[in-house]
DNA sequence: TACCTTCTGTGACTTCGGTCATAGGTAAGA
DNA sequence: TCTTACCTATGACCGAAGTCACAGAAGGTA
């Protein structure tokens, strides 16, 4: 069972270089847990109980308005972490985590990892890596959000799905809800800029597949003024 | 003159528990800078070449958009440090640096560094804190930017300006220009909104000074819907 | 004092985003 | 097949915020 988890632990890069021995050490007070889609990991505010090992699945971090609405910060898939950095700061969890959908996580205390990243410097300069990486994705989010428009986010998302998929052609890989969250904004609005760029022939939508029609143009809407 | 440096980091939370010889070491590879106000220390971009530490005056971080707004994305005193994250994931400025008055610094090259930070883990777990702090403080900022309005973030901004006053009167601490950058807005919309704040018996400035005249109505402006 | 530059206040106007309401789709389960 | 729950599309509406333009302070310097 603990070889189990040691194994899993192994494809984090986070832990690239430690030994099978301290591998195993470490799993042996980690804790395996199972999520399903929707379910919460962890709540903003609450208490730090531990570093979130995502060994198979996909979480969301997101944030909940007073009303409601929700922000997505980030994504993050397995193999990979999250709630990193509550770890060293002692502070609380600054957003929330919940599943997309199945998830296997292993949960290792904040005793253990923090004497381990004591322990071996180069784990502390590889969650430096991981935070920062955080950090740039989000000031680049904040930037896109004061000085850009939902429709140029909209579009470079877009842009960005496709390149992942590595098509112009590629199944819409969320609701317009989550679209919404994704950009900060409501659902009615990306509806209405999906239907603009759909009517501007800059993309196609049938049966949940979205087309990219005229690449340029969408590039061009995604630029302007960044 | 290396002693000079050497007593600077001293000052330096990252640097508590170096001894006096390893401080001097760092000190003889490291370089002094000035800056006068407005002054750019470097530019979004730019290839990272070391760690500056702010021994004197403070300096805004900021992004700016192709149409020449611009955003500020934090200010640091002295004693402080900017840039620690490049030097990490090896990746170019996130962001620009300038000085917003006389400001003193030292710069240590990334080697010297990311030597220390390998040598003593401790410098590693607190860099990790700081840029925690930064990372729980834009995500505080995107929350209250794509949730909320300029009015709100305005009154928490004059709010919080007056817990650090200490008193419910206190100079305007910057131009409105200056007012809107943090507020990831433009210029009018700030002077707009100090207008209503006036009429509405909230605040009342006269000769640059602002005095909150009803502070629980402000924090209600500033609380609704975060 | 006169001048110049930078900062501030405001009106007019436009557009984008958010809210509400409603109607039509789609998919899974009874 | 019907029903129920969720998604999507769209129109009407409102208000916030950004743009432009200009006039009036304020502060520093010759």
């Amino acid at each position: 069972m603990n070889e189990n988890k040691a194994e899993i632990l192994r494809r984090i890069q986070l832990f690239a270089g430690l030994s099978t021995h301290e591998l195993e050490a470490i799993a042996s007070h980690a804790v395996e847990k199972r999520y399903r889609s929707g379910d919460v990991l962890f709540n903003e505010g609450e208490e730090c109980d531990g570093l979130y090992v995502i060994a198979q699945g996909a979480v969301k971090i997101y944030k909940t308005s007073m009303a409601g609405r929700e922000m997505t910060i980030a994504l993050e898939q397995a193999p990979g972490t999250v709630a990193e950095l509550p770890m060293f700061d002692g502070g609380v969890y600054p957003a929330s985590v919940a599943a997309i959908n199945e998830v296997r996580a292993i949960l290792i205390p904040k005793r253990e990892f923090s004497q381990v990243c004591r322990q071996y410097p180069d784990v502390a300069l590889k969650v430096l890596g991981v935070v920062g990486k955080r950090l740039r994705h989000l000031v680049t989010t904040l930037e896109s959000v004061t000085f850009g428009s939902v429709r140029q986010r909209l579009a470079k998302l877009l842009l960005d799905t496709s390149d992942q998929a590595g098509s112009n052609m590629f199944p819409l890989p969320m609701t317009h809800q989550e679209l919404a969250s994704r950009l900060g904004t409501v659902r009615e609005v990306v509806s209405r800029n999906l239907s603009r760029f759909q009517v501007e022939g800059l993309i196609s939508i049938s049966e949940r597949q979205i087309a990219i029609a005229n690449r340029t143009g969408l590039e061009r809407e995604a630029a302007t003024e960044l």
